[in-house]
DNA sequence: AAAACTATGTATAAGCT
DNA sequence: TAGCTTATACATAGTTT
């Protein structure tokens, strides 16, 4: 039996509370569809209780339903945990600091280049020139130490040809209608300018500091 | 007077359901509003009606509610003019792009720093080479320009010094009781050597090629 | 805690202005 | 079209089971 009119201001008593959420819940979403149906209006109702559970109606889907009010707002929601507008920012940031990083190799790709140097200081253009002179340098030992390789490699073979040359001597030696060899010293010189024809022209390039 | 219990069914009348409307409307977010305080609740109401004309109820901020929901929910609502996945997916085949252009600049950089270059070929290392020479070439060329305009400079200031020692000279002349004026020969050369002294310790790195 | 009850307040359909 | 009236249906506070 009720009393008499109550006021709206929050009821103190927790069980009492509860039990008026449960009704007056039930009895809002009760009127949602109601209006829904007798005006053919999209109903959409959302209660969080004061302890954080999520009750909702809806008249028909409350996404849809919630869409149509961002659109219409020009707004939009998201949750904390998806792909957000954050997301995004995080990435564009990432950008701008990639084109920075960009930018920068490409102007110390270009000094090393020895381009865009109008704005350059005299103190500045020496700093290049030190940097490029070290480099030319380690390039030219790299350069050098290539090439006495290869050379290495070259006099090694050599010195294999002579040895495979002296042991066929020998089975010439053994049998006398073996095809005919050039003289020792004619071979040698063959193979070191025929091996050698591939580098020097480098050389005075290379070698030359 | 109302006649007996109405069907919930859509109003067939226009005019009668738009009256109905705006009552029920009013009388649901009347409840809504009753809801929220006396449950301590947070309520939520979207409302379009046939013709899409939006009505909202909400106890606090809707938009925090609505966010609410979509955390709570996992779900997002997204304006279609906003960000999408579509876009993200561009913006990270951008960066995808920028990355292998920094590896790209990196790689260059190196090279023409003398690093890296264990992997080079001769032939690879004589182009960088080449290129190192160039660039030297243009450093030193333009440190040459710079220093040759600072000389002319310089030369031009010191004429110009001169030409008021002169004149100075001259009104010392007509007014004998003037302020003593260093000896002309004593002065040129402070001045000289003030106006060298910036820039003759860099002369020796900076013009031998 | 939940469901049922019931007296009473509230919402509202239809009529009226 | 809107606002007021009023009879009636509906919602619900407080109580009981």
């Amino acid at each position: 039996m009720v009393r008499g009119k109550i006021q709206i201001k929050k009821i103190e008593n927790t069980t009492s509370r509860q039990v008026t959420f449960s009704k007056r819940r039930s009895g809002l979403f009760k009127k949602a569809h109601e209006l829904s149906v007798l005006c053919d209006a999209q109903v959409a109702a959302i209660i969080f209780s004061q302890k954080g559970r999520l009750y909702d109606f809806a008249s028909s889907d409350i996404q849809k339903t919630i869409k149509r009010y961002a659109e219409y707002k020009g707004e939009y929601f998201v949750a904390e945990s998806h792909p957000t507008e954050q997301y995004v920012q995080g990435l564009k940031k990432e950008m701008v600091t990639m084109v920075e990083k960009i930018e920068m190799l490409e102007v110390h790709n270009q000094k090393l280049m020895g381009k865009s140097l109008a704005f350059c200081s005299l103190k500045e253009l020496q700093e290049i020139a030190t940097q490029i002179e070290k480099s030319l340098h380690i390039v030219r030992s790299r350069k050098a130490k290539l090439y006495e390789d290869e050379v290495e490699k070259l006099k090694a073979k050599g010195r294999e040809l002579k040895d495979e040359r002296v042991r066929l001597s020998g089975r010439v030696g053994e049998e006398p209608s073996g095809m005919p060899m050039p003289s020792g010293s004619k071979e040698k010189e063959d193979v070191e300018t025929d091996l050698s024809i591939g580098f020097r022209p480098d050389l005075n390039i290379l070698l030359v500091p």
